[in-house]
DNA sequence: TTTTGAATGTTGTATATACATTACCAGCGT
DNA sequence: ACGCTGGTAATGTATATACAACATTCAAAA
């Protein structure tokens, strides 16, 4: 690994396990070229990259401190859960509740853009954090473009990961709402009480045609969704 | 301006131009160095930020490319309330509930990026669709970027509107959430049980700094916020 | 007491240099 | 035609140094 990516894990680390809060002051350039043992311009390279990645402030003349609202900088990309929470430095793996192959029920057949009653493939998963559920993943693909969805290991590798090899994916429509879970819900979620949740229905499409049509239950006491954007001018 | 910046002012107007189009090959870094008088770390920093920000590709060994840029912020457009509605064909009216200076209260002041206990501007607005509330807008602005926000009719024009006439928006970051709403805003949203809501926070800022940040409660029974983006493709 | 100003520490910019790693291509031999 | 090899050029990492710009602090001066 190099240099200044060990001075960035360390203080990521500092950060994480909570043993700097917000606005807790940084070691500076130099100390941090002094303790590791390197110039002073390979820590700054470290502290800069962390502050482009907003877990740390810079002030000139004033010092780095970390940053306040503890990463939320997720893009609204399309990123698939695994990969948001090993983001987070968090335990993540996932539970293979349903797996099938089922006539399209009412909405998802128009979704998929396909005759009604023709048969497609259904998953149902559950997504852990730190051993705690953050989502339910219902899933219904097109069979004719995915024909082996459902022939692979979705503890190893996610539905998500899986249909990016497979298809290249052009576009995606996501519709977003707050909702109270049902009882299946509930349960897999492992809620005792109702409380509201975001619930995510993303539609994939790949050159071919509509892929996938996801409904992604978060509950709202455990998920925030962060976006990003710039307007950018001009090109 | 810093040497770095002029280097990149250069490419970048070679690229927004058409002169060199997608893939095009960028100056490298040592014949940008030698024609900027500049030591190669300089012109390195010029090609490092552009590659940052998306406008150039660079592979060692190989060399710096114009990327292939597609749709970079045709991410998730959120629109205009007043606008949304408008486009639905359907009636659109906005009550000022509070039009007001408060000192900021304690976490306003961070996001906005101001002192602790300075004065900010606040308005609460309810947005109604065809007589009935779908929005509680609780906004707060920094009075030193938008001095005259108060003396506006926001009956009229939504806030988000001024805003953007008064000052050129460049950024804006969000959070969405599931929530049940307080006392209050069942009230303004006339809700007789509590129930899910969705939550939209929305920080938006200008060349300046942060101009706003809006709190934006919708009832899941009345709303659902709807995304499309396209994705390019990797090579 | 208030203001001014100097000292110090921190980040920002810039330079010159060294070596590592990789992509690409020309030239070689088979 | 094919594969191998080495050279060249490009980016990636790291170092040491210098100075600029700014924030904070504290002591001296008004």
């Amino acid at each position: 690994m190099a240099k200044f990516a060990t001075i960035k894990e360390y203080i990521y680390q500092k950060i994480e396990s909570g043993e700097w809060p917000e606005y807790h002051p940084v070691s500076s350039e130099n100390v941090l070229a002094e303790k590791f043992s390197v110039s002073r311009m390979t820590a700054r390279r470290a502290l800069q990259e962390l502050s482009e990645e907003g877990l740390v402030t810079r002030t000139r003349g004033s010092g780095t401190f970390v940053a306040p609202l503890k990463s939320q900088s997720a893009l609204l990309t399309i990123r698939n859960i695994a990969d948001e929470i090993r983001l987070r430095n968090h335990r993540h793996h996932a539970v293979v509740q349903v797996l099938e192959r089922v006539p399209a029920p009412a909405g998802i057949a128009t979704a998929l853009q396909m005759q009604v009653g023709s048969e497609v493939l259904h998953s149902v998963i559950t997504h852990f954090e730190n051993g705690q559920p953050v989502q339910v993943e219902d899933r219904y693909v097109n069979p004719t473009l995915v024909p082996e969805y459902l022939e692979q290991d979705y503890t190893q590798c996610t539905p998500h990961e899986y249909l990016c090899e497979v298809t290249p994916l052009t576009e995606a429509s996501h519709l977003i709402e707050a909702v109270l879970p049902s009882k299946q819900l509930m349960i897999l979620l492992q809620l005792d009480a109702a409380e509201p949740c975001l619930q995510i229905q993303r539609r994939t499409s790949g050159r071919e045609g509509v892929v996938s049509q996801a409904t992604l239950t978060h509950p709202g006491s455990r998920f925030r969704l962060g976006g990003h954007m710039t307007f950018k001018v001009a090109r």
